[in-house]
DNA sequence: TCTGGGGTCCTAGGACCC
DNA sequence: TCTGGGGTCCTAGGACCC
């Protein structure tokens, strides 16, 4: 028996969801983000595949979405569907015999399990899954975790592919540096000053000229990440969260400082709401802030002590504003609460957006 | 065509202390 | 008159992920 990875991802997750309660809409077009009106600035949560042909994506404006095919559905998202079918798909993988589960997202996430013959227990967990809730999912086997994750694109949908240490160049050093997990556009375009286009490039790329570039730990953990080297290790340790945020696109640009004292004001009570049902205070707080062309700012603060209240972390966002002294309209607001670590710190840190760390 | 809302982590540099 | 290293705390800002 060998140690694998298994990543398994539902394929057009909140697409298939919807279909799912209302199969009259199998095989057309649906689109499922914001309010689900179009007109609002909004963007696409999850497009069905047949939406996808017509070139919408995940992220896309609801606006660009609409004008692309003026004929697809549009659904609001609905989160607390979403999140009891998502529980069933976890609790699914975790009856798996052997299965260690890591929660990645929604509608995905790590398995660690012992196998002969891998592709059959993918199979076996794609079965599992469609069982339990009805839904395809496609899965990726790796001896790492990049390989597997990386691996899962390559069977979708409703597929199984594996990457291991043999395969890993033949199948992915021709592709574009931007189909590696943690690999966006601008690492892209700034190993591109290098000459490093492909995963070719960046596995042959030497670590001091990779350091040099994005620093000493970042730098090497990209190359690793060129290798589909690193970890393979399946944490299910529970997550714990280090802060909680609300922030709010508004549809009419705020103008005046009583509209945006006021916006603040709702989005810490909501912020304090949470905190408070972790029953974990405020340390720091984030204002983030877009003026109406496109302009995004983050300031930080700390507070002088932590605490619960809604009227402090208001105050404190809302000086934050001031200290920009800037009077263009405004966008979007949110506030973000940086909790006090719990007694004995984050004893296992679950990372999602995580670079470089060991 | 005009950009959501929820997160996490890394790097750099200034201030301050010894 | 000019300036060492090492450490901590803090903020700004960048980048990535789902």
């Amino acid at each position: 028996m060998t140690a694998w990875v298994l990543h398994v991802d539902m394929d057009q997750f909140l697409a298939a969801v919807e279909i799912q309660r209302r199969p009259e809409l199998a095989g057309k077009p649906v689109v499922v983000g914001g309010r689900g009106d179009p007109t609002e600035r909004a963007v696409v949560s999850t497009a069905s595949y047949e939406a996808r042909e017509f070139g919408i994506r995940s992220g896309m404006p609801l606006k660009i979405a609409v004008k692309r095919c003026p004929d697809a559905i549009f659904l609001p998202v609905d989160f607390p569907v979403y999140e009891a079918v998502s529980a069933r798909v976890m609790q699914t993988l975790r009856d798996f015999p052997g299965a260690v589960v890591e929660v990645l997202g929604w509608d995905e996430a790590f398995v660690g399990l012992q196998a002969d013959d891998p592709v059959a227990t993918a199979r076996a967990v794609q079965a599992a899954v469609l069982d339990a809730t009805g839904l395809d999912c496609s899965v990726g086997i790796g001896d790492t975790k990049v390989r597997a994750k990386v691996a899962t694109d390559l069977g979708k949908p409703r597929g199984v592919f594996q990457l291991t240490r043999d395969n890993w160049l033949d199948v992915m050093g021709e592709r574009p540096v931007k189909a590696l997990w943690g690999i966006g556009t601008q690492t892209a375009k700034r190993l591109e000053t290098h000459d490093i286009r492909t995963v070719n490039d960046l596995a042959a790329a030497p670590d001091d000229l990779l350091a040099a570039e994005f620093g000493p730990n970042t730098g090497p953990h990209i190359g690793r990440l060129g290798r589909g080297a690193g970890s393979a290790v399946v944490d299910d340790t529970p997550w714990v969260a280090r802060a909680h945020g609300r922030e709010t696109t508004y549809q009419q640009d705020l103008v005046t400082q009583d509209e945006i004292r006021t916006a603040l004001g709702e989005l810490a009570t909501q912020v304090e709401s949470d905190i408070r049902a972790e029953g974990r205070q405020c340390q720091r707080v984030h204002l983030k802030i877009r003026f109406a062309p496109f302009f995004t700012f983050t300031r930080v603060r700390k507070l002088p002590e932590p605490t619960f209240a809604a009227e402090a972390i208001a105050d404190t966002a809302f000086a934050l504003y001031r200290g920009l002294s800037d009077d263009r309209p405004v966008r979007l607001l949110g506030v973000r609460a940086e909790m006090v670590p719990p007694p004995g710190g984050y004893d296992a840190p679950r990372t999602h957006g995580r670079r470089g760390a060991p």
